[in-house]
DNA sequence: GGATGTTATATAACGTGTTATAGATTAAAT
DNA sequence: ATTTAATCTATAACACGTTATATAACATCC
């Protein structure tokens, strides 16, 4: 067994580190959505989410709400619409700008979404890391730990059996 | 201003919280490292520091070392290889394996990095986030809000001028 | 000892982030 | 009013992770 360097080197790779886990949690919080039978990714969610908080939105606004840049903002918005989800105008005072509101599919799935999927991954994720406390670098290795004992998914409500 | 969804959405979106926070420190460690005139990825580093932690490795043992699957050990150990940081051989009891070695530019450059960049590295993220304590999610507002008013360069004792 | 299965690495195809840059539209300036 | 600058979105090229699969070498089993 070799030793997990990213985890031995502490603060020097707490970016990859960050990253890593980000990933891992991401993937098990994918598995949950399909599970659940939706046809999303879970990283297009936060979209949908920024729309249906504040309104229709532009490219940009998009941009801003989720943490990332423009061109990212451009393709997701780009799948979105594929799937449906959402509509694109351009805004009636400026023609640079394109609005991105929800279709009625869009708000139906964030409707059920809010009811069925969304609380099930944040108790999820609570369950994982939410009694958490101390050092971030020791809080990293217990939500590692923590996964890679039960993923997501096995700590999701919805797959308890009623008897 | 639009609100940060992510943040907002606290543990429901953590896995796309800790991933971003996690590219923007890699983007900073970047920064660090450019500054000081080597030519290295911060995602490589990983890799040649299990190299210089445990002796040579395979390209499997490289990758459980560093946290990733295969491939991506695979090729980012072709980069190395172009760089001329690590050589490979085939190991000599089972030829299936390639054992990935330093080469002295690649022990050159660990032994200059653990003195020179490593120390600065991990100062600046202990200065961003070593004294943090509490519940995680507070923890990665205060890394965020912490990059966004100085990025590790600014964190880091050798931009310290001497008067 | 040859067929069959396992293991290690390589390769392909894809996802999703980035930076750099182009194109269109609006705002500002002379 | 026309030129110039700024802003918004789209596109291209790249970085670096993933899964799925192919190929080569070793192990095992009659």
């Amino acid at each position: 067994m070799v030793e997990d360097v990213v985890r031995t080197l502490g603060f020097l790779c707490m970016g990859s580190r960050l990253r890593r886990i980000g990933e891992r949690l991401q993937a098990d919080t994918q598995q949950v959505i399909d599970e659940a039978g939706l046809s999303i990714q879970a990283g297009q969610y936060p979209f949908l989410a920024a729309i249906d908080r504040a309104g229709p939105l532009t490219i940009g606004e998009l941009a801003q709400a989720v943490g990332i840049t423009q061109p990212g903002a451009t393709r997701t918005t780009g799948q979105l619409l594929e799937l449906g989800y959402v509509d694109m105008q351009l805004a009636p005072d400026d023609q640079r700008r394109r609005l991105v509101s929800l279709t009625d599919k869009g708000q139906d799935l964030i409707d059920h979404s809010k009811k069925v999927i969304w609380p099930r991954i944040a108790a999820a994720v609570a369950d994982l890391c939410g009694d958490l406390d101390g050092p971030i670098l020791e809080q990293l290795a217990a939500i590692e730990d923590g996964l890679a004992a039960a993923p997501l998914a096995r700590r999701s409500p919805a797959k308890e059996e009623t008897p």
